[in-house]
DNA sequence: ACGAGATTGGAAAGTCAATTCCAATGCTTG
DNA sequence: CAAGCATTGGAATTGACTTTCCAATCTCGT
């Protein structure tokens, strides 16, 4: 529970009726905001697509600012469990790339419409919302971490080089696939998403292969 | 002169006056669309910062999503000019360092408010504006080829093995770019974006001493 | 069953944006 | 200079959106 300053909170529900209706709120905008971006979603839009009333979201999250805050800590939560077996277990060039490629399907399967949740909404709010901005800056920090936590088995291991900077690399491929996700976007093509991708897990693969000239055979 | 389906078009002005007018618009909505978003930018916006009347905008573009077209195409050329020297020369590990430290320094500078002038545009308007959507998707294009340009000479001279695929390596290079200054605007910090790109690069470095590994000594 | 708080519907206020319109002024060309 | 088009100012229209409000209705513990 931090400390909070002007900021609207939403409320949580407190019968089963009520967690439903918040829960159908939640999902709608969600969805909305990933299709057509925060600004471009109404509260009327939000209404129709969830069956609910105005006063029920505004009940629920104060205003369209608490609702956004909570679209964003909805989306973090949900993509993260969604990737949770993989995440963890990023400790391994295939699984880097099996995890990348999750990503690329996902991608054809919507023909790379709104490329990243997490990156979208970043990308409209950070400039204009820093409460979002932070909430959102979490989000990347989780992800990053779970990719440098696996590399850092790896190099523990003695697959990566004792010296390598696993942090730097952990940004890159995250920033690979962010920067990947918007030029799919635009192209409506996952191929420079997967292009991308896959040149830095190639680069983390050389370094891979940096590691076992030096250790020859250990395993 | 393209066809053009039912797409407002801009008009250009016969005046020098207007030719001003026009340019002073212009201007102001790319600071404005680029610094809040275009949702975020009104025309009274636009009209407060240009010092014109709504008539002026109307009369030069049309309507806001003519004015969002001339903004798109606007930031391509400024951002492509201004980059000029420094993109046509991209044939060496130093001017790839060079040139992305260049934009490295704009970030620091103006605490990496904004993103890039395109790619924020481009998550923005992608999914809504199909027509915005071939703009960037063209702006892109031009900063692939420039950095595609700069490998292949680098690999007819040498620099690089002849079967490398430098398309594959523009493509991770511009969304490392992308990605890392997405990164960098959340986290109001450029480090990231200096991270990502330069393991990129460090990568297409290793891709030269490769080379050179097979071609000892050419020069 | 009763009362308090939770939940809901729907109207209404207030704001602001996009766009249109028309009248006025300026410039250019014959 | 006079007609004609370019340019400009500013009001007016229309519509949508955010948010508030109040009067129901429902749920749940006692």
């Amino acid at each position: 529970m931090q400390t909070r300053g002007v900021e609207t909170q939403s409320k949580a529900a407190s019968t089963e009726g009520g967690r439903r209706t918040r829960d159908r709120i939640l999902r709608a905008a969600a969805e909305l905001m990933f299709k057509q971006g925060v600004a471009g979603t109404s509260i009327p839009d939000v209404q129709r697509h969830a069956q609910v009333s105005a006063s029920q979201i505004y009940h629920y999250f104060g205003d369209k600012k608490g609702l956004t805050a909570a679209v964003i800590e909805y989306q973090s939560t949900v993509k993260l469990e969604q990737q949770r077996p993989l995440l963890d277990n990023l400790d391994s060039i295939d699984a880097l790339r099996e995890w990348c490629e999750r990503a690329a399907v996902r991608l054809d399967a919507v023909r790379c419409a709104g490329g990243c949740e997490i990156g979208s909404l970043a990308s409209e709010l950070s400039d204009s919302d820093p409460s979002a901005r932070l909430g959102l800056a979490k989000a990347f920090a989780e992800w990053q971490a779970a990719i440098e936590s696996g590399l850092t088995r790896m190099r523990e291991r003695g697959d990566l080089p004792p010296d390598e900077d696993v942090a730097a690399l952990a940004v890159a491929l995250l920033a690979a696939i962010q920067g990947g996700m918007l030029l799919s976007q635009v192209n409506q093509d996952a191929t420079p998403y997967r292009r991308a991708v896959n040149v830095v897990i190639d680069h983390i693969a050389d370094r891979v292969a940096a590691a076992r000239a030096v250790r020859p055979t250990d395993h």
